[in-house]
RNA sequence: UGGGGUAUCGCCAAGUGGUAAGGCAACGGAUUCUGAUUCCGUCAUCCGCAGGUUCGAAUCCUGCUACCCUAGCCA
């Protein structure tokens, strides 16, 4: 027997795919042959708004587990109210689940079952388990009943066959207006499960579909159309969210009395994936896109997949990261860290280093011939030697990062201080003699003096420095402008999730020439701050802007 | 006050009667031309609470408690 722990490679992506519970589920079918060696699964999105790293850890799971298992997944639109869904959120969300690494079966829509479903609607109406209902919503809530008191049955209950067949066909015809009749599954109005209360399963909307066009004005509901979609395409782990859960018995219900499946899928709810400082509803996320807070649904600030996407994200660390977090039943919330480390891990062994300043600060290396420029070597990633190295030029006078100085330095901070020698990274050691001021006490520049015997590579042992700090050379420098990203939802007293006004901060810094080479979408690491990429859309020829991906450490503290 | 779920370290999460995996975070310490990385170490005598069964329980039984979902002609 294996080793419960053991982790297998997932072949097509190399990564570690680790059980859960759906996969005991699964394995104790193939156990028994439920299914035979089948196992399809669907991601089945409602075409209604953009993709977030939710929907994400649902595709990753529907995915890998069909990739686990040898099965298929597809990705199914659940088009089944027209009033509610537009085609343009379509290419998206394709978009979204192909760049995450994941290739559907077939790519399908709930409404190329609608025959199917009248069809079943019309047996279930010959059984005897459906009826036509004139009452009206209003009407339908009070019969219901409430959560302790048993609903009451509709005066309609009761109609012949004949007259349902009768009614249901006029409704398919349009003879009737929205909402003046529906089709209700006759089951119990004493159910403690109140999804069990004889729910509609098929509404009259004069809508066009975006798929069927004009075709139906009678459309199913959720409850019934998703479990024979699922059947339809042999799905065998219809695997959804827990809210969900008690709809279970009704998916059942749908699929016994058509009794058209000898094995039927079943449906397995799992916990819905919650982030600190994170809001996940799509209601708020598109009102923030409509009140202009943000750029729009790429705004690298969402947790759209789009938007993680121009953040700089990778599709291997957004798996990574839903990997992690593992599946279960229990209700949670994910520390917005673990995301961090996931791209962290990805792109350090990816990416390219290069000096970038911000705040800068002048350095002047008094004992530097005025006019001399000197090429110095610096490894493009230290962790990887096979990413080779650059020439940065460096000369007389240097920009420093705002961050590596301080006049009066803290205790245990060993970057640049007066009279403290530091290596600047890849050149030599430089030694703060003097601070010259404005008038306004503000810094103007630094003087300092360098010593020619410790240049890189010289081998020079002579004595240590604590501290490296990067540099660019203020003769070559290009100018960039960066955009620095906090959390974009904080909480706030009574702690609830808030937009954070300083989720984005915009600043200019002096970067080494070689990053005027840089093309959109490009990754890279900035010395000392974190990763960033060249920004897809406000990255123009006379100007390059960086989104910062994420920082070299956490830097998140309550 | 019905029904359905869930409770294992600060955050996720394995575990399915044989004596608490792992990851993130945190904290030490070592290495380091990035206070990064890497490395090594620490981090649940205890599994919501209380009883019970058993040689033995996070796992079984009983009774509590807390939280989540649920009364759309949304999905």
């Amino acid at each position: 027997m294996a080793d419960l722990n053991e982790k297998e490679k997932n072949e097509n992506t190399g990564e570690a795919v680790s059980s859960n519970f759906i996969h005991n589920i699964i394995d104790k079918d193939l156990e028994n042959q439920k299914y035979g060696d089948k196992v399809y699964t669907r991601f089945p999105p409602e075409p209604n708004g953009y993709l977030h790293i939710g929907h994400a850890k649902s595709i990753c799971l529907n995915f890998s587990t069909a990739k686990k298992y040898g099965g298929k997944c597809n990705l199914r639109y659940d088009d089944t109210n027209p009033v509610k869904e537009d085609v343009e959120y379509i290419d998206s969300i394709e978009e979204d689940v192909r760049w995450l690494g994941f290739n559907w079966t077939e790519r399908l829509w709930a409404s190329n079952y609608f025959d199917k479903m009248y069809e079943g609607a019309v047996e279930l109406i010959k059984k005897g388990k459906a009826y036509v209902c004139d009452l009206t919503a209003d009407q339908i809530k009070d019969y219901r009943g409430t959560l302790t008191e048993p609903g009451k049955e509709s005066p309609y209950r009761n109609r012949s066959v004949e007259e349902n067949l009768q009614l249901f066909e006029e409704m398919r015809q349009g003879k009737y207006a929205d909402g003046e009749k529906v089709l209700r599954a006759k089951i119990d109005m004493a159910s403690p499960n109140i999804n069990m209360r004889d729910p509609v399963i098929y509404r009259i909307a004069h809508a066009t579909h975006h798929n069927t066009g004009d075709k139906w004005c009678i459309y199913p509901m959720y409850d019934y159309a998703h479990p024979i979609e699922d059947a339809i395409e042999g799905i065998t782990h219809s695997i959804c969210t827990l809210e969900f859960e008690d709809h279970r018995p009704l998916y059942d219900w749908v699929l016994r009395e058509l009794g058209w499946w000898s094995a039927p899928p079943q449906q397995i709810e799992f916990a819905r994936l919650n982030l600190t400082n994170t809001v996940m509803s799509k209601r708020y996320l598109k009102a923030l896109v409509d009140n202009g807070d943000v750029e729009g649904w790429d705004d690298p600030r969402m947790p759209t997949i789009a938007g993680l996407r121009r953040r700089g994200y990778t599709p291997e660390a957004v798996r990574d990261f839903c990997e992690r977090i593992g599946v279960s039943k229990a209700n949670s919330m994910v520390d917005i860290s673990l995301l961090e480390h996931c791209i962290r891990e990805d792109l350090k062994e990816k990416v390219q280093s290069r000096n970038v300043v911000e705040n800068p600060i002048k350095v002047i290396i008094t004992n530097y011939p005025e006019d001399k420029t000197e090429e110095m070597e610096i490894e493009n990633n230290k962790e990887v030697p096979e990413m080779g190295s650059r020439m940065v030029p460096f000369s007389r006078e240097l920009w420093v990062d705002g961050e590596d100085f301080q006049e009066i330095p803290e205790k245990k901070y060993f970057r640049l201080f007066p009279g403290n020698e530091v290596r600047f990274k890849g050149a030599y050691f430089l030694k703060c003699n003097e601070v010259v001021k404005w008038g306004d006490g503000t810094i103007k520049e630094l003087h300092c003096t360098y010593d020619p015997e410790t240049k890189c590579g010289s081998g020079f042992e002579g004595r240590k420095v604590k501290g490296t700090i990067h540099w660019v050379d203020a003769k070559t420098a290009i100018r960039i402008m960066i955009r620095a990203y906090s959390y974009l939802m904080i909480p706030d007293e009574k702690g609830e999730n808030v937009m954070n006004p300083d989720s984005m901060k915009e600043l200019i810094a002096y970067a080494e020439p070689a990053l005027a080479d840089a093309k959109p979408g490009e990754r890279f690491q900035f010395f000392r701050h974190g990763y960033y990429i060249a920004d897809e859309k406000l990255t123009t020829e006379k100007q390059k802007v960086f989104n910062r991906i994420v920082d070299l450490k956490s830097s998140w503290k309550k």
